[in-house]
DNA sequence: TTGAAAGCGCTAACAG
DNA sequence: CTGTTAGCGCTTTCAA
């Protein structure tokens, strides 16, 4: 860091380093700092004469606005948050990729929060960036503690429940339902002729809980109830749990011919450990995965998943946010962006 | 939204929904806003009494404080820039991991920044998160654009570039090697008695090179720079590349007895590309990844990699940070974090 | 289309 | 330890 003298010496250099300010701008473009302002903001509101020499100032400065300055006067902060439970889930990652795409056309930031899968932390994320005015809010998840709920309707601005869908959003949503594609898979399952399709599942919170009944469903609905097993644990998922609870799975349950996994990491671990135990997988037992990420089809054996739009999920959710900034209405406030089973190897039997 | 009347009708009533300030809180405790500003910030600096009454005042009006306000007052934001290539990149979830974790336990926001590892977008976004007068900024890669080298050295903050080593870093820096922990796994794969080792890589980026570089060496020292062989393609990584790579390589150099990836997807793309081609993995071809994700342990066979500590780097350089902004100094102010090969039956030749 | 004046809510600096 | 006084840099009226 470049040292200061104790007291600069009077002088007529210019103040060292001191950020140009649209006072400086505006004296450099002999104009008013509010033309400034709004030749920066809303370019038609200025002539074009005024505009150019404008932004020539801006140029010649290397003028930046002050976000502070800018949110506290106009009481808006240009930062949408976005809560998440996990970081360093692919899942997630994939989200967050197709919101970050999606944001770099608008002139909006993206701040990001970790609930760890926390409702206390989600409820005190959700207070402090409520505190900042944000010009909006992306929560992952409809789970909220009513304390949330109840700030978050209270909130002036769009708000975007995203990964799942509800009968009473918050304000808006883009999602899918678990428990349909929990359904779905378990379904593919049975109409392979697996007769006793098992369920494993890491670290269960409300939306596994969905999946789980959508098995649950699928398997009352076939007259299977009875042949129901679940394997859970409180653990995060990881490949490594997926090796673990299928050889709980097996042992607990060695008549299940099939397992629907509550993730792609624990599927890809049922595989390995299936391989280890040397089973033909597809035809001995059926494994089918959630999510389908890139490794799914890439596996060997392929591995059957169900593909969820993550990304097009955080495009959608961005642009919901955006439109509703700019013109007001979003047609429809609520989206089921579906899911597609993709159907490969694993779950061949033959 | 809720409507708003044209013109609210003057009442006695609160005025609805308006947020509480320091000055209501102040009013509220029978103090000035200073103090409550002081209670909240260096509660040391007020009696304990008031301190009480205060912070009771707070509680029972709700009071948040505005950030943009105090950034702008204070000329500080609390804010923490992350800029980093990708966010759905595992090796760069495990090191947000890292960062948000740390940063629970500070004052402190982290906004994250998606370079999309293109120098220009990174140029931008420095010259944005700078303008922020950001409390600190944490930089993936030591491979900035000259511009954006120089607007760094100007910054005002603390600036951490992480994950990477280079002799002359802006300000600080915490990573490891990437020429040394390649040098070190080709190494490995040579004396394991591999006698051609060749390299894959997707998404050719300067760490990459630097990887590239310390396989090249260890190639050379053990005098077998003539049977080097490197595929790469300028496409993303992902598990499906791992195999087109895996079967172009096999085609160009059938020669080739291992395989030193430039990342685990690439790694666990090798090693099903290597089962449909029948190839006993770890006799008949010696696989190595980058990274170490705990798929890699989990696979069968297990994959050897270089574990590198992303979580740590992601600690680390927080606390850089943390310290540098309430201490003043930091020591050491370079810190090489290492790496670790994990040895595992993909390279067990045997 | 342009400008002048008046804050936004907070904190730094200086007094008591 | 506590309070007063001035802004921070921008945008919002409102007026010309």
């Amino acid at each position: 860091m470049p040292l200061m003298p104790d007291r600069a010496a009077p002088s007529p250099a210019p103040p060292v380093l001191k950020r140009a300010t649209l006072v400086d701008v505006a004296a450099h473009a002999g104009t008013s700092t509010i033309s400034v302002s709004r030749a920066l903001r809303r370019p038609a509101m200025v002539s074009e004469g005024l505009r150019a020499r404008i932004m020539q100032a801006v140029q010649e400065l290397g003028y930046v606005s002050d976000t502070a300055a800018s949110a506290l006067a106009s009481r808006r902060s240009g930062v949408i948050g976005v809560l998440i439970p996990s970081v360093a889930d692919a899942v997630f990652g994939d989200l967050l990729d197709g919101l970050y795409d999606a944001v770099a056309a608008t002139p909006y930031t993206l701040q990001l929060g970790n609930t760890r899968s926390d409702a206390a932390t989600e409820e005190r994320l959700i207070r402090i960036h409520l505190g900042q005015r944000p010009a909006g809010l992306i929560l992952a998840g409809i789970d909220q503690s009513s304390a949330a709920r109840a700030a978050l309707e209270r909130a002036e601005c769009p708000v975007v429940q995203i990964m799942d869908l509800t009968e009473n959003p918050v304000d808006m949503q883009v999602g899918f339902s678990h428990h349909a594609a929990a359904r779905t898979a378990t379904g593919h399952l049975l109409a392979r002729g697996y007769h006793a399709p098992a369920f494993i599942g890491a670290r269960i919170d409300p939306r596994t809980e969905r999946r789980l009944a959508g098995y649950r469903e699928a398997m009352a609905e076939a007259g299977l109830a009875h042949r129901a097993r679940v394997v859970t644990t409180p653990k995060p998922s990881s490949v490594g749990m997926g090796s673990t609870l299928f050889r709980r799975l097996r042992q607990y349950a060695p008549d299940a011919d099939a397992v629907l996994c509550n993730d792609d990491d624990l599927a890809l671990g049922a595989l390995f450990a299936a391989q280890r135990a040397g089973l033909s997988v597809g035809r001995e037992i059926g494994i089918c995965g959630f999510n389908d990420l890139d490794v799914m089809a890439a596996a060997f054996p392929a591995l059957t998943s169900v593909r969820t739009p993550r990304r097009e999920i955080g495009a959608a959710a961005l642009s919901m946010i955006a439109t509703r900034l700019w013109d007001g209405d979003v047609a429809p406030p609520i989206r089921d962006l579906g899911f597609k089973l993709m159907v490969r190897a694993s779950t061949e039997r033959v």
